[in-house]
RNA sequence: GGCUGGAUGGCAGAGUGGUUAUGCAGCGGACUGCAACUCCGUGGACGCCGGUUCGAUUCCGACUCCAGCCUCCA
């Protein structure tokens, strides 16, 4: 029985989908006008798994993840770079693409983008125009009324008078209300605009995940996610949206993945202190980063260093190591009633708790490795059901060998020169000149190769 | 200031009212020319103060500290 921890009721609760069987999940994708950074990564690889672990329980799922390809920042840049705005986040569509392929995450099955769904904004605008939720302010934008939608601050447990209270000073507009925010924007000279009733304009930043979720999914449905900075007001402007237009509730379940922190503090392009995809794939083998994306729970803070970043490395290794050595081209089928199955579903099954599951990747590794010696048989079967629980978390799908070989960089030192100079080690050892064979062993280790003498041969891996 | 969440052994990170998390690192042993890999064994922990309890790291309350949101944000 899945429990997911619900943002809304603050609580773990027992996942009943809407439709027996199936579950629809929308989750808030990014606004694309630079490359992808690091805590993207940590939100997208935590939902990835969350989909794969969904699937594998037997649910039929529709995932969306959207994409966000209007808004201030996309204009500004791209008149910065003197360039449209359809150049710039085409562009950067394709890179976090190639990113995020690189961490193995599974595609949305639909990845909407605001731009392809101005009508539908402009529906559920005119819907809360209608219902007397939204106003057009003198200058000519449509704004969403908050003190009309009762149920507001529910998602952030906020109240509108302390909400008011901290309200910064200073903002100039003509809102009926400090806390009401933009539907509809009127677009100044040179902007790109859309026609709409109300004039030629934009979206407001929220409505287009309502806008979105609802085309994709219904008013209705499952399960709703992103990062927990989104909480508010994003994902509280949604409900008041959605559920204002639609007359009807929202998402049931709404999950939160924690931040990605560097040295204690947020990473954040406005700190600036922020690590994209590309520039930490140059140092850490990818599927080393995704590991280290689920190696604490996903609703924790997750500190980015060099240290964890290297255990994680480390760690993963170990488990391909207990897969090396073994014929994986034949693997027997698992059982489903393994010991080993249902540890892993009860951790996954309590709010997707990673860091439980991949205990138990640690143990069926050490059985392996017992195993290998004394009962081949029972070896491989292990090896098939640590081969399919690292396929739910999205890890342990290539090759023993192909990870062990693989480097971080892209700069791989020559492998046939490695072959050779282990030929020449092999020469010394067998004429007992050991001081040239440490010598060798020692060079490659410097170049991150490490040797290992096994009966007959000496196998490398890069570390 | 308001609202959330957190504080676990050298590091990372789960969990539990009484009994081994797990990984890395350490220590002892086996294996090895020496290593590496692997196995066997092993030390080390629950922020602080009270309360409930036969017993609390785990429940309750206060305190301290840390982080997130309240402006754009995954």
């Amino acid at each position: 029985m899945l429990n997911i921890y619900n943002s809304l009721s603050q609580s773990k609760e027992t996942f009943k989908p809407i439709k027996p069987g199936k579950v629809s999940m929308y989750v808030c994708g990014i606004t694309i006008y630079d490359y992808s950074h690091i805590g993207h990564a940590r939100t997208f690889v935590s939902f990835d798994v969350i989909a794969r672990y969904l699937r594998y329980s037997g649910y039929d799922l529709t995932f969306i993840r959207n994409i966000t390809d209007i808004d201030d920042k996309i204009i500004a840049r791209a008149n910065e770079n003197k360039e449209s705005i359809h150049e710039l986040t085409a562009r950067f569509e394709k890179i976090m693409h190639e990113d995020f392929d690189s961490l193995g995450m599974i595609k949305p099955d639909i990845e909407p983008k605001a731009t392809e769904s101005i009508n539908e904004i402009i529906e559920i605008i005119q819907t809360l125009m209608d219902k007397g939720f939204a106003y057009q302010g003198e200058d000519g934008d449509i704004y969403y009324h908050v003190p009309k939608f009762e149920d507001y601050g529910k998602l952030s447990k906020q109240n509108l008078e302390a909400l008011q209270a901290g309200e910064r000073v200073g903002v100039a507009s003509d809102k009926k209300s400090p806390m009401d925010f933009v539907l509809w924007k009127m677009a100044k000279p040179e902007e790109p605009s859309w026609s709409s009733p109300w004039g030629e304009g934009r979206p407001g930043w929220h409505i287009e995940c309502s806008a979105m979720s609802k085309k994709c999914l219904g008013d209705h449905f499952d399960i709703h996610g992103g990062g927990s900075d989104l909480q508010f007001p994003h994902h509280e402007n949604e409900i008041a949206q959605s559920e204002a237009a639609n007359g009807c509730c929202f998402a049931n379940t709404w999950i939160h993945t924690g931040m990605v922190q560097v040295d204690k503090e947020k990473m954040s392009k406005s700190l600036n202190n922020f690590f994209t995809i590309r520039e930490v794939l140059a140092l850490y083998r990818s599927e080393s980063v995704r590991y280290f994306m689920l190696s604490s729970h996903y609703r924790s803070q997750l500190n980015y260093s060099e240290e964890n970043l290297k255990a994680a490395d480390a760690s993963l290794e170990r488990l391909y190591l207990s897969l090396r050595d073994l014929d994986l081209s034949n693997l027997p089928e698992v059982s489903t009633d393994s010991d080993y199955l249902a540890k892993f579903k009860q951790a996954m099954d309590d709010d997707f708790n990673t860091p439980e599951a991949m205990a138990v990747l640690f143990e069926l590794a050490k059985e392996i490795n017992r195993a290998k010696s004394t009962d081949l048989e029972r070896a491989l079967l292990l090896a098939a059901e640590l081969i399919e629980l690292g396929g739910v978390l999205g890890i342990l799908q290539q090759s023993p060998e192909a990870f062990l070989k693989s480097s971080s960089s892209g700069e791989d030192s020559d492998d046939s020169r490695i072959g050779q100079l282990i030929a020449e080690r092999n020469q010394a050892r067998a004429d007992k000149n050991w001081a040239r064979a440490d010598e060798i062993r020692d060079q490659l280790q410097a170049e991150g190769v490490v040797l290992e003498d096994k009966a007959g041969e000496t196998v490398w891996r890069r570390e």
